[in-house]
DNA sequence: AAAGGCTCTTAAGCGAAATTTAAGCAAACC
DNA sequence: GGTTTGCTTAAATTTCGCTTAAGAGCCTTT
């Protein structure tokens, strides 16, 4: 974990950074703002978090935020500042900032709140896909060849079983109570219409079929793609 | 944008969220710890952010707060306590929430906290746009093409929904659990009149509109501009 | 206290789109 | 070649969203 600690005053400095560097993280210090701005735009993709000082001859803490949310929407940057009203933490945190402390502050909480912001958040996505068809769950929505595909309800249903299945044999009766009701009448031709509407709309011509016929058993979408 | 309150003294809830409701959140409050519990856990998705007393009747903000993380890992908590040790707020965060407050606090500097969390948990941004349309969440207003456009509360929460997840589909029962309520009938038409007032309001006459609808699931701002 | 305005919600008719049915045709299997 | 099963199309039916108008609730003004 790489830290960018921009701070003036040399004893605050050595104490953050000592105390970080035991902690096990790599600090980077800057002394004034020029020095700051430099260098969090020029590294700006190797640090994992910033440490802004408000006040610093060169360059204010507020320029750098705002110079690195121009840049870098997602690197988290703390203020720690004397700098103590409502309205400057309420302005700090508007420029950009993840979190504000006014100093003086306990290190300990400083390391609890960068702690909080190094907790990494890992989005999860529902994607299913056959070829360059794309099926996204979440979004609801169809890709084919990258271009959107709009389908209705129940195509879209249809087709989710079907990726969500791929390679494995999706039968009739077992469509109908997925994508219809249990109690639907059994004797119909809903799901061939259906397959037909997906093939009108996601096939190409003169191709074989994404999905296949299986004769007296359902469909199936193949596993090699 | 929805949120949970969990705080046994009614005058703060009602303080916080009144506040919070003339901000345009959608706010659920639970009045012990207890019902706090319940309520996070029975409709954990639908929550964009937390906000937890520590010391409550039934169960602990701590205890509600590893219950919460140990289903989501992403939802933002906040504490807001009278407990004011460095050590209290070392162990709040370290338990999983994002920020903590100390009581007494300037309700200002929870909204900004509070929005921190919001685009970081979308992608570090205030500002949400689709061609020439401009929404800011911090100082709440919608531009037209460089004019301001008056948007009542409903109006400024749906549009805002929307243009969060643009190029994704707004589902009709996501848009009622947001901007409505959780149990809000759902037969009703509400969402059409006011995607209906949007329209009127920001599209451009003979032109297809801002807003898509997806037939018998929602609507969708696309993601091209 | 009444009047007016604003926001939010409900309800109903209309029209368009989605879904289902039905029927004739084509392909596969025996 | 006959039978079964699936394909395709068009028409019938149903559902869903759009649009209006009107009423309830609340706040402000007089």
């Amino acid at each position: 974990m790489r830290v960018l600690l921009v701070e003036d005053e040399t004893a605050i400095a050595n104490f953050i950074a000592e105390g970080l560097e035991e902690e096990g993280f790599a600090v980077d210090v800057a002394h004034n703002g020029k020095e700051g701005l430099r260098m969090a735009l020029d590294n700006l993709a190797e640090y994992d978090l910033i440490l802004l000082d408000w006040m610093l001859p060169g360059a204010s803490g507020i320029e750098i935020c705002r110079a690195i949310r121009k840049e870098n929407q997602t690197v988290p940057v703390i203020f720690l500042t004397a700098k103590d009203t409502v309205d400057d933490v309420v302005f700090g945190l508007e420029t950009g900032a993840n979190d504000y402390l006014r100093k003086p502050f306990a290190f300990e909480e400083l390391l609890a709140r960068m702690r909080v912001l190094l907790r990494s958040s890992t989005g999860e996505q529902n994607i299913f896909s056959y070829a360059d068809i794309e099926l996204d769950v979440a979004t609801h929505r169809v890709l084919k060849g990258g271009k959107p595909v709009e389908l209705t309800q129940k195509e879209f249903a249809l087709l989710e079983l079907l990726l969500r299945n791929k390679g494995k044999a999706c039968r009739r009766t077992r469509i109908i109570e997925k994508v219809w009701d249990i109690n639907f009448d059994h004797d119909t031709s809903v799901i061939d219409v259906y397959i037909n509407f997906l093939r009108k709309k996601l096939d190409v011509p003169n191709q074989p079929s994404f999905v296949q016929t299986l004769r007296g058993i359902g469909y199936r979408i193949n596993d090699d793609a």
